[in-house]
DNA sequence: ACTCACATGTAAAGAGTTACATGATTTT
DNA sequence: AAAATCATGTAACTCTTTACATGTGAGT
């Protein structure tokens, strides 16, 4: 998804600055989306350009100008035909994934670090599943619910498999499974 | 991963061509990595220079020659050294996601018509999952039947979620949820 | 007849992230 | 004292994908 078509579905949601609108996605969409100031601040421009977008300035004291933008009509339009038009894709990206390939040329902490990392991860986004829908509920649709139950389901179901079948993966990797982690930085270690 | 990465991790399966690596990582990996000939030839010439692969000439006839490539000793330590060195994340990039947040704002078809794809690729993905264990538990390694049993864990939840869940974003959606599809081509339809 | 598979390689174009430039205020 | 938050904007850089350039043989 273009950074224009993601300020246009984060305005959708209110009013908001270029700062405002990263902190949304990253916070609200971070899961599935992600955008950088650096080509936020572009996007806007060329929306407001293009007519759908306003921008509102807001003077400050002792920091530059606000830019508040707020959806037009047109843009709001915009939007939803983007939404109808681009085939919706659900990609992965897995470096994890790659690893967990390639098991059995790794050294077996290394496999575990990994494995427990990305289950903490998974464990530490459920944990925060009910924040978000808490923060989200009301300024998103109903949308939001259903998401944050995928999300739940698709966690759980994860963290479960990736704990039944942890071990039968380190096993796969070299050297003693019971290496706890990386070496440290002071630490001279044979590999 | 880059494409340097990607190369070295599939010639660790065995001597390829730069065609060869693209129809793999297509084949095997591409649930989760990609990578376009653009980018593999580039970075199978870098990697030759570096020493980490060999090439070898191979003529034939009316075909450019072809050039099979091999992973030398520092070839494999290098990937190695990546695999490790390298913090393994894992990203959802979904504009399908993104469709069932908004879904308040768009025509019950669509989303409708996004769901039913989205189920149904799963469902694809699902009923190949044995085919593709059945060519790459032999030159791949253990890892490949861990990532077919996550992938069959995963598609399997998911899918359940998708099927109890269907009716309930499809009835967000705008306009008549009974409407079956996007019009078609011939079709004058007033949104 | 036409399209797909085979086979390599380059160049242009596209899109985004990181870093730079600036600077006060609040929190740690 | 240092780091994070607030705020915007530009430019360089990185990395990829797409298109171009070239051609044969087999399958539909």
């Amino acid at each position: 998804m273009d950074a224009k078509t993601v300020c246009l579905g984060v305005l959708t949601l209110g009013d908001s600055t270029g700062y405002d609108i990263r902190k949304k996605v990253e916070e609200t969409f971070g899961h599935f989306l992600d955008v950088s100031l650096g080509s936020i601040y572009p996007a806007l421009a060329e929306l407001n350009r293009e007519g759908l977008v306003t921008c509102e300035r807001v003077a400050q004291d002792a920091r530059p100008d606000k830019k508040v933008y707020s959806l037009t009509e047109t843009g709001r339009a915009k939007f939803v035909r983007a939404m109808i038009d681009t085939p919706s894709r659900h990609r992965i990206r897995s470096e994890f994934l790659a690893l967990c390939f390639f098991a059995h040329h790794l050294p077996a902490w290394r496999v575990r670090e990994a494995l427990d990392q990305h289950i903490e991860e998974c464990q530490c986004f459920l944990d925060h599943a009910d924040d978000w829908v808490a923060e989200m509920g009301s300024i998103g649709g109903p949308g939001a619910n259903f998401l944050a139950d995928y999300g739940r389901n698709s966690l759980e179901s994860e963290i479960a498999f990736l704990r039944a079948n942890r071990d039968r993966l380190i096993a796969v990797g070299v050297g003693d499974p019971g290496e706890a982690a990386a070496p440290g930085p002071n630490e001279n270690r044979a590999v």
